[in-house]
Order: structure tokens, then C-alpha cells, then sequence
DNA sequence: AAATAAGGTTGAACTAGTTCAAGTTTACTT
DNA sequence: AAGTAAACTTGAACTAGTTCAACCTTATTT
């Protein structure tokens, strides 16, 4: 399977398109691999691309003026990543976005994105769907923050998210869970006093 | 100025649509009129409607197992609200929204979007944007929860939302905020022993 | 294979925010 | 205008989660 068929894949999980405007779609992307610790998007730089993952683990994360890092987004494969809020207006990053591990990306910018959406309605249609659903996800966590405890959040990630749990430190875990590293040290080895 | 008009300029400072186009477009909403108290979304039933708020105030919140109230949003004049993700998936809503004060909604239904959104690439542009801003938005709220103190981010929130700060109960607004309605009052009123 | 860096664990002291309970103020109803 | 319900305040006791410091384990580099 070549790169460019995993996301064929995905688009064609989410729109009705003939194998024509599957090609013409990705053509847009390019191939761009990145090394473990490799930063893809860093704070004061406007983001550039929109990500899919192909291969690898990647953490956006921002670092707030005591130094303490804050775990904003995972991606794995299957997954887009980029700074967000910074891709979609053009603005300065305020994330950091680095690979966990050896990455392949297929990375799209922000003038070629805009020029697919005018080319073809359904590719419009396309970002619309992803964007409900990450607005619809990113909903979700709120809920899951506002409602649960710090070991309630732990326990949900791991039933939803498995694959991610097992494959990123724990401590960027723990700081997207919105705790500390040895609180979910803690929680994991149960030695929290009942 | 007519209820329609208000959407109509929300349009207009979105996408380019001639009169004729924007007025195709908000003729697929309908007024609702309702009182304070009164629910328009409640958890088991699908939201059936997007709703864009021309007059009053609304409050979207779930109940936990404990009976704890945590609000999820608000919205004001020129704001959307509903059960996002129950109206996207048109799934059982797990959420109540709620009227603050007697309000004046513009309600489209799920399959009348579908319909606008195929009717004219321009309608579903709209859509993408919205869904983009919302999605950014919740990362900002996240990224705020995430990095800052319960002081903090009441600051920010007056700030930010100063005509929602003034206008909706304590105890919604801290629970928006992630904190009980007694710690809020103490942040107001400076009883914080340093 | 050794050296070093990165990631994870443990316990003790601490603190930001919660809980509870009682009282006060403000807004609705009749 | 009085009565009741809803919203807000205050303080004291408590607890979930943090901080700090030291140690241990696992990866990565030389």
C-alpha cells in the first residue's frame, strides 16, 4: 500500500468519490518524512500544513511561562494533526508539533487546500465532515474534563484510545489527561491510600 | 430589523452571497420564540435543530451521576447552540439547552441543512467555516483549562466574554469555568487569604 | 560495553479548590 | 406587599491532586 492509498482510504470512508477525484484530491499532498524529536510546527510560525499521518506517533503540545508542557493533541496513523487554530487563520503557532517516533506525513497548505475546495464541492464537503467532527471530539473532551476525575479521565482514555495509550510517554499522556506525570504514575500502579 | 436579517448579516460577514442567495438561505429557517426556563434540547432525544440565537440567552449543560450541573455553553445574540454532537450524528442528545431568559431562536433541521448544503457550494463553505471556528474554539477552551488556574481563567473569561460574564447566573459560569459557584465567589470578592 | 540521557516511581509535605452548613440577598409569584 | 424560591456569600474542615526530591529503569549514544 502505497502512501497516497491510506488516504484514498479515508477519504473514500467519508465521501462518495470516483477513483478520478480520489487522485486528483491527494495529488495535492506531499510525502514528507521526519525524524523522532523532529518539530513539524513551532510556536510564532504561522502552521503550513494540515497533516495526515501515514506512519508514526506525533504530540502538538504548548509550553506555558513556567515551563510546564501541556499536552494538546496525539496523532497516530489515520490521524491529522497541525496547530489548529494557527492553519485555519493563518496565524502565529502558539503549539509546538513534534514526532514521538519516525513519521511519514502527507502534509497539504493552506493555498492548495483552499484551491481544492473551490475545484470540487465534494471536496468541500470533505473538510466540512472533518471539521464537525473534530469540533465534535473536541467537545467531547471538554465534557470528559469538566465531568470526571483524574482517574475517571484515565480510565476513559484507555477504553477509547488504547493504541495511543501504549505508545506515547507517559508523561505527555498524563499532561493531556491534565494531570501530573506522577499523579498517573500513581493511578496506574494503584498506590493511591483508600 | 427583522429576526432574518440578523442571520443575514452573520452570512454576509462569512461568505459573498448576493441578496437573492441569502435570503434562499435563511428562508429555510423558522422562528422559535420561547421562555425562560424553557428546554430546547434534553438528553435521550436527538437535537433536532441548529439554532441561531437573534434575541436572549441560552445555557447547554450535562448532569452527572451525582446530579452535578456542568455547562458546556452558552450563547447570546449572534451565537449558535445546540447538542453539537447529538445534532451532527443526529444521535440521543446527552445534554439540556436551556433558556437563561425569554429568547427568539432561527431553527434550521438536520435534513433542511442537508438539502441548502447541496442546493449551492457556497452554503456548504458556510458550514465548513462555522464548523472550523467552533472546532478552534473548543482548542482554545481546552488549551485554557488546560494551562491555566481557576483564577486565571475567570480572568480570561471576563475578558474575552464580558457581555456573558454580566448576564448569566454565577453558578453556570463556574461550572462553565470548572470550578464550584463558592470558589467563584471568593475569586469575585477577593476572599482569598494570600 | 559503558556512559549518559530520558522516562518512570515513590513517599512526604503541601495547596488549590471542594464540601458542607448556615446565613444573606435578590428575583418571582400570589 | 408579603411570601417563597432562586441565587449568592462566608468560613471551617477536608481532599484530590501537586510539588519536591531522591531514586530506579529503560533507551540512546559513543
Amino acid at each position: 500500500m502505497t502512501e497516497y492509498e491510506f488516504l484514498i482510504k479515508h477519504l473514500q470512508d467519508r465521501i462518495d468519490l470516483s477513483d478520478e477525484e480520489a487522485n486528483q484530491f491527494v495529488s495535492n499532498f506531499k510525502i514528507k518524512k521526519i525524524k523522532k524529536r523532529q518539530f513539524i510546527v513551532q510556536p510564532d510560525f504561522v502552521a503550513q500544513h494540515r497533516n495526515y499521518v501515514v506512519e508514526g506517533a506525533l504530540r502538538a503540545y504548548v509550553v506555558n511561562d513556567e515551563g510546564q508542557e501541556h499536552t494538546i493533541a496525539f496523532a497516530i496513523e489515520d490521524w491529522w494533526i497541525s496547530d489548529y487554530n494557527s492553519y485555519i487563520y493563518q496565524q502565529p503557532a502558539t503549539m509546538f508539533v513534534m514526532a514521538l517516533e519516525d513519521a511519514v506525513l502527507l502534509q497539504i497548505d493552506f493555498e492548495t487546500e483552499a484551491k481544492l475546495k473551490g475545484a470540487n464541492p465534494k471536496f468541500e464537503t470533505f473538510f466540512r465532515i472533518t471539521a464537525e467532527r473534530t469540533a465534535a471530539f473536541f467537545q467531547r473532551r471538554i465534557i470528559t474534563n469538566l465531568t470526571s476525575s483524574a482517574e475517571e479521565r484515565y480510565e476513559k482514555f484507555i477504553n477509547q484510545f488504547p493504541l495511543i495509550a501504549n505508545r506515547v510517554p507517559q508523561y505527555a499522556l498524563a499532561s493531556y489527561l491534565g494531570m501530573t506525570t506522577e499523579f498517573l504514575s500513581k493511578i496506574k500502579n494503584n498506590k493511591l491510600k483508600k
